[in-house]
DNA sequence: CCTACCGATCGGTAGG
DNA sequence: CCTACCGATCGGTAGG
């Protein structure tokens, strides 16, 4: 225990790191955040950082990957069982909203990935998830329920733009407002979700 | 001619400080640009620009009201005169398509703002274009087509949405994907959009 | 509206 | 010769 292994100390220090900044990345922004303040956060000194990235911008490269919203979207949507298109649509909408709203920074780092490196890094992020995306769609589209003509893609897409439109709107919409609209705005929008990609009964609430 | 002016002048600075601002805000986000960078580019000097502006915040907050994406929307969607529900919503999908892959950094001043100010501006926006929005909803609900039952505020909000879904989803998507789904994404995305308000026929691309 | 400058802090690197 | 890290400081730039 006097020999501690270095290599997993090394390990250790990175994952200190990549925490630190990932939790300072989403409350201040990327600009925002110092050097000084991710080695303080990750108690060691600024020049100790450069043994694990050669810049901040390779910090970010490891946040980006590491922390990505499908990290926790993608594990969400496989535990979702139901056998119908419109049970797994409400279950997943319910899911997808109650986690971030409870955890409302999560779309952020998609935001920061946009503004501070106008998405240069988001490729290689997709060739990473798109396999498992692909399997979703595949999945969704093999449920129970009559689909209208749509292509796979298409239909994932959609499915995934349901939750930014509902997302995206809620984040500019005063307090006030989404109060006078109520909970019921979510129901409505997976309502028109459903309406818009089934045929014909199946649209019920019945998950 | 010797004697110009002076508010003329002021007035005109203020708004070469706030285009500037603008331009190099867009290409390289806000803490990447420097007074410096937007004192050169409007033609004065660094402390020049304290005289217009309490601050560098000062200056994003008029870039933000001056151009956010609805000044352009708005005129847009207004000269859309289609009386079917169907063919106004195809018709000012095209449009606002049009619109933002011609300008694709339109939407980055709401990311920047949600970024780096925590979308703290946003009410101040959201009162000013209330009203419009507002009688949007009214002027969509009015028209010919079947409505299922949903809320005017939803049914704006959810009109809305389907652009942010569709825009979204394009930003994060490599441009290899983005060629296999074709061109007819958006076409798929506006029926399902119908599909999903409408309640009976009127669905049909006919505008 | 300018010149000149401030306290502080930035990302990154020196030798050991 | 390697790793992980230190105290101190580099040249420049931030907002004001």
């Amino acid at each position: 225990m006097d020999q501690p292994n270095i290599s997993k100390k090394a390990q250790n220090s990175r994952a200190r790191i990549v925490e630190a900044a990932y939790q300072l990345f989403l409350r201040q922004g990327y600009h925002r955040t110092s050097m000084r303040q991710i080695s303080a956060e990750a108690g060691l000194t600024v020049g100790a950082i450069y043994n694990h990235f050669v810049n901040k911008e390779a910090i970010w490269e490891a946040v980006f990957m590491a922390k990505h919203p499908y990290r926790e979207i993608m594990p969400l949507l496989k535990s979702v069982d139901s056998p119908t298109i419109a049970g797994f649509v409400r279950q997943s909408a319910s899911h997808l909203v109650t986690e971030l709203s409870r955890r409302s920074d999560l779309l952020n780092l998609m935001f920061i990935e946009l503004v501070e490196f106008g998405g240069k890094h988001i490729p290689v992020l997709f060739q990473a998830i798109f396999p498992e995306a692909v399997q979703l769609g595949e999945t969704l589209a093999r449920k129970a329920g009559n689909l209208r003509p749509i292509p796979n893609l298409v239909l994932l897409r959609s499915f995934m733009g349901l939750f930014f439109s509902y997302y995206i709107t809620e984040i500019m919409l005063p307090e006030e407002i989404r109060r006078q609209m109520g909970s019921e705005a979510l129901d409505t929008f997976i309502d028109i979700y459903l309406y818009g990609v089934l045929d014909e009964p199946m649209r019920e609430r019945n998950d």
